[in-house]
DNA sequence: TAAATTTGTGCAATCGTTCCCGACAACGTT
DNA sequence: AACGTTGTCGGGAACGATTGCACAAATTTA
């Protein structure tokens, strides 16, 4: 099957060593011209590849770098691997992805054999249900480099990547409370995840500019985060239940948002008329959805480039690195049926 | 950084050898059982973890696969790739991705890549600009097992994993033709791609079954396979600028449909009355889109699942497999806004 | 009791590559 | 002429793990 030829082969073929041969190749100024280009011709001649694997066991790096997400089958984090990607393989690194579904469960699993097939740092955006992050600190302290973004951990002091959620979250409220909502809901993931918490906290800032309550009837988690269609249509049941019913629903996620429409849908509410909303979403298709949707768009691309640079810089770095930031990108208010 | 326990820690803080460390953790026979213990315990205590850096030099196997699709950023890819980790993770390897972008160049590139840092083997769809693979027959002739799913190669003997592509587009067309279009067009990627051959062919039998002729007018080809809006859009503008107009279109993928409704969308046409569509697409919110699209699915999540496991059956075989097979699964016609 | 066998362990090669040393010419310097 | 430089190259250890073989001690067999 599949022999790949190796330095030896080379050596042997030229009468060489293999240290000669190893040194023309990397281009050595101690190899004479003559020889070196010897070495080269042959080596291309037989297609010779350097076997990135005996590389990776003595330079003590594998050149890989693990990704930690959700769901790749969700348009924010397709677009931030996209990202990854872009950098990624640039630098000549490659990805490994691997999926949470929003289990803690998975997310240890995937992390334990991410870090076990020596990956070289790890892009981390944290499940939903995941609460105890020691799988993480420990690898961290360990001297592991990883990078968040999206659902960061802040009690794990490194760089971390995220959109301005309170900024975007402020905008699309305020949008609401224009557009002459005043009963407005907010629907939301997990309470104790960063962007949940972040939020949340501009929605209850924007009712406040505005001179509106907060009501905390009116904020409702889901903590699968939409993956679950029963667990989103029982929470809008409760929001209808409501005495005071909301007139608006202000949702916090990508899943979230397509999934009250498909309850907004078979529910037969009709929108904005019944209720109006406006959410965070990434879809690039929002324009096509009936009823249509006025939306929060996080920089993904842009963010999942960043953090793979951070990451990279951290693995690359010769002397550890202490001092650590979080940059914030700003989101962007798409007003749809206005 | 990050030092990480190795079997000679063990041996030296144990006075054993290496050797007899080794085959106290594989288990063998002929290592006493108090000796066993001993190491064992100790490397539980120590967290120690093999390095399968070391292992794949050894066993000149990676445990890793490399993927190679158009773009992750596309609903059916994101569910095959969820399929393909699903598998590939149960069997203890790693699902490394890398995305054409609907572009040759890059997929050579990401192929060699890809070989270069020893895979094990390749899940291929090939991108809409492929004509020319001698980049994968190469790799496949020096044997590199590879499985091709969705946009195959026919060129190259190996397994296949489709979807029923020509009863897909037959279903979809006959349900227009029921719905009483008769002037039916057909919009697909590059003709060369294995899964635009075989939905025109569903299209033209759809088309000749019911007593209706094939118009070569009415069938547009878009290269880029509905990544360039503009190209659709002039494709749709040629459709509309014909004699006799098309009262209804067929689209053969995911984002040429999407980007259907766009144009639509843009230029004013309505539907179906001005037109009406059917066609490929995995999106999960198809039913929120307005106007709604009656779409044919493909089992995408099962076809990543089944390439999987065909690539780690080559991969693992002990001896070289000759008999290659192709699998073809059914696609679901969802009827919408009938 | 001596020989044969079993049991438990260590040595060393191997995977492909790099790199520290040391060897040994052919020079140039005093 | 003796010595130091410089330019080329090879030997061999190392990275972490596995494994065939050798070998001692313990046990069984003749």
């Amino acid at each position: 099957m599949f022999e790949p030829v190796t330095i030896k082969d080379i050596a042997k073929a030229l009468g060489l060593s293999t240290s000669t041969v190893s040194r023309a190749l990397r281009d050595t100024h101690e190899i004479s011209a003559a020889t070196k280009k010897m070495v080269l011709d042959y080596a291309k001649e037989i297609g010779y590849q350097p076997n990135p694997i005996a590389l990776s066991l003595k330079e003590r790096r594998s050149k890989s770098i693990g990704v930690v997400v959700s769901e790749v089958a969700n348009s924010y984090f397709s677009q931030a691997i996209n990202g990854i990607e872009s950098i990624a393989y640039d630098r000549g690194y490659h990805v490994i992805l691997s999926q949470t579904h929003e289990s803690y469960d998975r997310e240890v699993v995937n992390v334990q054999h991410l870090a076990s097939r020596s990956v070289d740092g790890l892009l981390v955006s944290l499940s939903s249900q995941t609460k105890d992050i020691s799988h993480l600190k420990q690898l961290h302290d360990k001297g592991l480099p990883i990078v968040f973004f999206d659902r960061v951990a802040e009690e794990i002091n490194t760089h971390k990547v995220i959109a301005n959620n309170e900024k975007g979250a402020y905008e699309a409220t305020a949008h609401l409370i224009r557009s002459g909502y005043r009963r407005i809901a907010h629907l939301t993931s997990s309470n104790q995840l960063s962007i949940s918490i972040e939020r949340l906290s501009g929605y209850e800032a924007a009712l406040q500019d505005h001179g509106l309550s907060v009501n905390n009837d009116y904020i409702k988690h889901c903590p699968h985060g939409g993956m679950i269609y029963e667990e989103t249509e029982s929470k809008i049941k409760e929001l209808l239940a409501l005495d005071e019913k909301p007139d608006a629903i202000f949702v916090a996620g990508d899943r979230l948002s397509t999934g009250c429409l498909s309850v907004f849908k078979n529910l037969n509410i009709s929108m904005p008329d019944d209720m109006a909303i406006a959410g965070f979403s990434n879809s690039d298709v929002l324009d096509l959805f009936n009823p249509s949707l006025t939306s929060v768009r996080q920089p993904a691309f842009e963010i999942g480039k960043l953090a793979t640079q951070m990451l990279i810089q951290l693995i690359e770095a010769k002397y550890p690195v202490e001092e650590f930031e979080k940059k914030v990108l700003d989101t962007e208010l798409f007003v749809r049926n206005a």
